[in-house]
DNA sequence: CCCACATGAGACATGAATGTCTCATGTGGG
DNA sequence: CCCACATGAGACATTCATGTCTCATGTGGG
């Protein structure tokens, strides 16, 4: 047939919902599907129509926290300068995903037995590599490894966009407090 | 009458079914009433006896989780030595409670709108009051917050004891690796 | 103008978890 | 020995989210 696609009628805006359902399910993991379809504005059938399901959604979801991930380490240059100021835009640049990041991080355990997305572990390697270049540099200390330093990240993404969603931190503050204290650590230099 | 309480028949113990409920809710936070049940090596019926529901269960692991904070709180004597000893003691006492902690800190966001359990803001208080001590001693940096600090060192046991759990970090490395990132941060130092 | 089609609204069935109930059982104490 | 009582097993109703279905509507394109 000729019409490809959508020609008439635009189909929902799939971006649109994609968006909204992180929004939400970032606030609420556990809102349901009538929730998340008024929160984009669609009747829960259309939402339906569009993922076939709350899995397929959160599949979908996955994917775009996979996306978003993946820009913003292509988006951080992590190769060029020193190891800590590509740190520094590493976390600047995953800080509008961080929420969804969160969102996914613990749902994750949910998924417990079933194999985990191989996005996430593209992506853990290319932060890995990122503190492995720092300690073989001569910048990072070497007895954190690279791995714990990874999951770090992460733990420390997700409890800094929860303590601004709580209000608990000026959304102004969020790099930087992240980067301080994953790079410097509470103690005070006496160096430079 | 006379028998005050269970004076025959020793009742479930409940301190069990507290402990199997907060290993297993710890690895899949979804667990049925069910699976609580057989994982406490009792029937549903009986935990339905001492816990009106699941609600009234998550509440009293929180209560649980509170008394473990306390306890490892008063066992760290935060007010001893230097704050960075101090933090150090309050991470080896907490390694034990972590794993329920990390349950209880994500579950919490499903809450929302209730107003939270008092202890975690006593809890949090002791916490940010150590931070505090160290930032007026001069041992920590003045510019990452007492409550900033207080959310990474919770994110920092949600995300250890989940790569612990993950076997992405061994168990052993637990205390040293979120101590060390949390004081020291990744940065190495050139001073002593 | 008419048709195609995506949408919204809602009815309906389904499955799962929950909460409540009854009853048989076994053990411990008097 | 007998009674009290906690327990285990299971039936049952209920609730809720989900998945599927139908139908009316409205709009855009030909």
């Amino acid at each position: 047939m000729s019409h490809v696609g959508y020609g008439c009628l635009m189909a929902v805006d799939r971006e649109h919902v994609l968006r909204s359902a992180a929004a939400l399910l970032t606030r609420r993991a556990t809102a349901t599907m009538d929730e998340v379809a008024k929160a984009a504005g669609i009747s829960r059938a259309t939402l339906h129509r569009q993922f076939a399901g709350r899995d397929a959604l959160v599949r979908a979801l996955e994917e775009l926290g996979i996306q978003e991930c993946e820009a913003a380490l292509g988006a951080a240059r992590l190769d060029d300068g020193t190891a800590r100021e590509a740190v520094r835009r590493l976390v600047g640049e995953f800080e509008s995903a961080a929420g969804l990041l969160g969102f996914l991080y613990t749902e994750n355990q949910l998924f417990e037995g079933e194999e985990q997305n191989a996005g996430w572990s593209r992506i853990d390697a290319r932060i890995a590599a990122l503190f492995r270049r720092g300690q073989e540099s001569g910048e990072f200390r070497i007895d954190l490894t690279p791995a714990w330093l990874t999951e770090a990240l992460y733990g420390l993404f997700a409890s800094g966009a929860w303590a601004v969603s709580e209000g608990r931190v000026a959304a102004k503050d969020f790099q930087y407090m992240i980067v301080e204290l994953l790079l410097g650590g509470a103690l005070r230099r006496e160096e430079s």
